[in-house]
DNA sequence: CTGCTTGCAAATCTTTTGCATTGAA
DNA sequence: TTCAATGCAAAAGATTTGCAAGCAG
């Protein structure tokens, strides 16, 4: 259950589980990516704006939420931790965002090239830009 | 000679080729990724902020720079045609990018991936994050 | 209870726009 | 000369902060 592990990992820093932070998390949960605009339009009348600033910038600090460039401007998912390790791909016509498959082959690339340049991999950010199979026609 | 090409390209699009416009273009030559405000003070007193921003604007437009997330805000870099394609590497410790060579495995695997989806790739960005030589130990 | 969180309002910072003037072709 | 491009100032939008009040543990 995604909201326990949420509890947990709140607790293990010593933050503690209000209903504002459940409300944001809830707002994120099985979404795609979405801007803060829409994140705190969602939560309209429940969380203050304030309140999300501080709140997603708690959770990226804590790894619960991750930040993408998508596009124009970024957006916030949930993190790896949650969500299945995945990359995307943006239509650039529709904006439409589909998520890729995971990929090991790519992954152990990307591992691979950091080691060439003596670099210690934490993470990576990845996004394709293209055409959506209903926009390339 | 990379002014040319920035003059060929304007040309082509009914666009001319002002002081101002070279000035922000000879601020990202041979640069590291960099932030609108770092363009902002590199053109202090010779170009208004205001042009700045709507000259960034018209350059992404016309393909002549790409933004890129790097680590918390974007920054923006001469894009593919006057630079050769390749990606990043930031240290989350030191904030150092480094430019990854070019990989052609990688890159042929990012097209296969986005075609298993029935996308028509046009373009992608990736960066990895992680710690740079100097800060690993 | 007690200190961490929140809402609210105000302050900052970033980006965009209107308009009169300037400059490139 | 002519219209696109610029500077300046002001507007709009995004993010952050101070502080008193509220809630979780």
């Amino acid at each position: 259950m995604p909201l326990e592990q949420l509890k947990i990992t709140l607790k293990q820093q010593r933050h503690s589980l209000t209903t504002a932070r459940q409300t944001i998390f809830a707002a994120l949960e099985d979404k795609e990516p979405q801007t803060m605009h829409e994140i705190v339009a969602a939560c309209a009348g429940q969380v203050d704006r304030a309140s999300v600033y501080r709140t997603i910038a708690l959770y990226e600090q804590l790894g619960i939420v991750q930040r993408l460039q998508i596009g124009w401007k970024y957006k916030l998912e949930l993190s790896d931790s949650f969500h299945r390790h995945h990359h995307h791909l943006t239509c650039l016509k529709c904006g439409k965002i589909t998520p890729l498959p995971e990929d090991r082959q790519l992954e152990d690339r990307l591992q691979l090239l950091a080691q060439s340049q003596n670099f210690l991999a934490q993470g990576h950010q990845l996004e394709i830009q293209g055409l959506c199979p209903l926009c390339r026609d």
